[in-house]
DNA sequence: CACTGTTTATTTGCCA
DNA sequence: TGGCAAATAAACAGTG
């Protein structure tokens, strides 16, 4: 009996004590019982550095405006695409040939820019350059924690379920629904094994299987000591299942008809698989003209780089020889119920335009409140945060969200310790939790696009000032 | 049986 | 070059 519907994923009330208060109606909607915190953050030394976490929450402070801009700016409108279609697998586009990437480019200065937050961006491409919510072939650059962490944002639970996790990942990068299903136990060794998460055992009279997970707010104020250290992401990657699709479409003659028409070096490529490649090549640069230098200079990485993963290495000599190609590419996640309870984790964020605005250096992060952009009429609200175009010289990074650690905010486990570090992982205003239906994250009613609408609407000003509310 | 969670091992890439 | 972080793979146990 769910009384919740994924139109409204996160209704009234839905802040705050639930998580303690368990209805029955609330326990059978396992994945809406809970709190929105899903706050804390950490930065754990010895397991993980969660830079990106730090990242976050300088970005999820400034979302707004700037980001939009900046982005419109660089990229026109490319940019994540969470403003995709609500139901991904209706709008996925690998089960015919795959989205093709974002014709719009990045300026050269854009992608220096980018290159200049090798963290998350410059890992080998640009994010505003794909649309991950589409993109089958291009992995996200980002690591399973932030993906974790991103889910758990979008969900504005303080708790969240594995399933939940997936769920949201694959809905909002459709990489993963078509990858190979290993980046789930990827999922869970994280969860496991990075100390800023958290296992929430389920209450006994608790149906369903499994625990929740939270981010851990021990390391939330160690985020914010600015200890952090960087990894690159690795090149992009290359969808492992759409590439043995493409295999086996290349070497059609045992099983079909040969399509001569653009087929190359005597292969028989049939059409879809020729525009899968062709269009892979076009958003990569992975033509005959590529140039390392260029390529290390802008677009370092985004060479379709399948390098052998190391576990392809094992795997020649040893142990799974085979059982891989068994398993489901791309199958539910979730039953049907679960689905419909996950409906709210369909988040419409725009990482793109938050890490956009990082790089930027023109954000500054003076408390750890966590925000969130809720539109509402002609000012940005900030979950929260009033965000209202005020000028400032052009050029300034004066990009300032001031924000403050809700102190007296009751949700449920963590209360004191939470809300400190990331921005992104916020937790509703009091104020306005009464809105929070019009919560870009809670329907595709209000989502990022029509953010960069509205940045348009108000000039798209770059340098918004920011200031909280509270 | 499938899912969840833990643990171990290995590889890769970055940085000092 | 070593340390570290992240990714990847897999074995294994617990649970519904």
């Amino acid at each position: 009996m769910l009384t919740l519907s994924c139109a409204d994923p996160w209704p009234e009330g839905s802040v705050g004590l639930e998580e303690e208060v368990v209805t029955a109606a609330a326990q059978a909607e396992e994945r809406d019982t809970n709190s929105s915190i899903c706050s804390s953050v950490n930065l754990d030394d010895s397991l993980t550095s969660l830079q990106w976490l730090q990242e976050f929450s300088i970005l999820g402070a400034s979302v707004p405006q700037q980001a939009l801009h900046l982005q419109q700016q660089l990229f026109g409108h490319q940019r994540l695409g969470f403003d995709a279609p609500a139901s991904p697998v209706a709008g996925d586009p690998a089960s015919s040939i795959g989205m093709p990437l974002t014709p719009g480019k990045p300026t050269a200065a854009a992608y220096s820019r980018m290159q200049s937050l090798p963290g998350i961006v410059a890992h080998g491409h640009c994010p505003d350059e794909v649309d991950y919510k589409t993109n089958t072939r291009i992995k996200p650059p980002y690591s399973y924690a932030t993906l974790i962490c991103m889910a758990m944002q979008a969900s504005k639970k303080s708790k969240i379920t594995l399933s939940c996790i997936y769920q949201w990942i694959t809905d909002n990068f459709c990489y993963y629904r078509h990858a190979d299903p290993t980046w789930q136990n990827s999922i869970r060794h994280n969860l496991s094994l990075n100390k800023c998460f958290i296992k929430v055992p389920r209450q006994k009279d608790e149906p369903g299987k499994g625990g929740f997970w939270k981010i851990d707010p021990q390391y939330a104020e160690r985020l914010l000591s600015g200890a952090y250290k960087k990894r690159r992401m690795p090149p992009v990657q290359i969808n492992p299942a759409l590439q043995n699709r493409l295999r086996i479409n290349v070497h059609p003659q045992t099983r079909g008809p040969c399509i001569p028409a653009g087929s190359q070096s005597g292969l028989c490529i049939n059409p879809e698989s020729q525009q899968l490649l062709q269009e892979f090549e076009e958003a990569t640069g992975a033509d005959q003209n590529w140039d390392p230098h260029m390529a290390e200079g802008t677009m370092l990485g985004s060479w379709p780089v399948v390098r052998g993963r190391s576990g392809h290495k094992r795997k020649l000599g040893s142990r799974n020889g085979g059982t891989k190609a068994l398993r489901r590419s791309s199958s539910p996640l979730l039953s049907a119920e679960e689905q419909k309870e996950i409906g709210p984790l369909k988040g419409d964020f725009d990482w793109d335009a938050l890490l956009d605005s990082a790089l930027n250096g023109e954000l500054s992060l003076d408390g750890g409140e966590p925000l969130s952009p809720i539109i509402k009429d002609e000012d940005l609200m900030v979950r929260g945060t009033h965000i209202s175009p005020i000028e400032a010289p052009p050029g300034t990074a004066d990009f300032h969200v001031l924000v403050e650690t809700q102190r007296n905010n009751e949700v449920s486990d963590f209360d004191e310790e939470t809300f400190l570090a990331t921005a992104f992982l916020e937790t509703p205003w009091p104020e306005e939790e009464e809105q929070s239906s019009n919560d870009f994250l809670c329907s595709s009613s209000v989502n990022l696009d029509q953010l960069f609408d509205l940045g348009d609407s108000l000039g798209g000003d770059p340098n918004t000032r920011i200031d909280t509310l509270l």
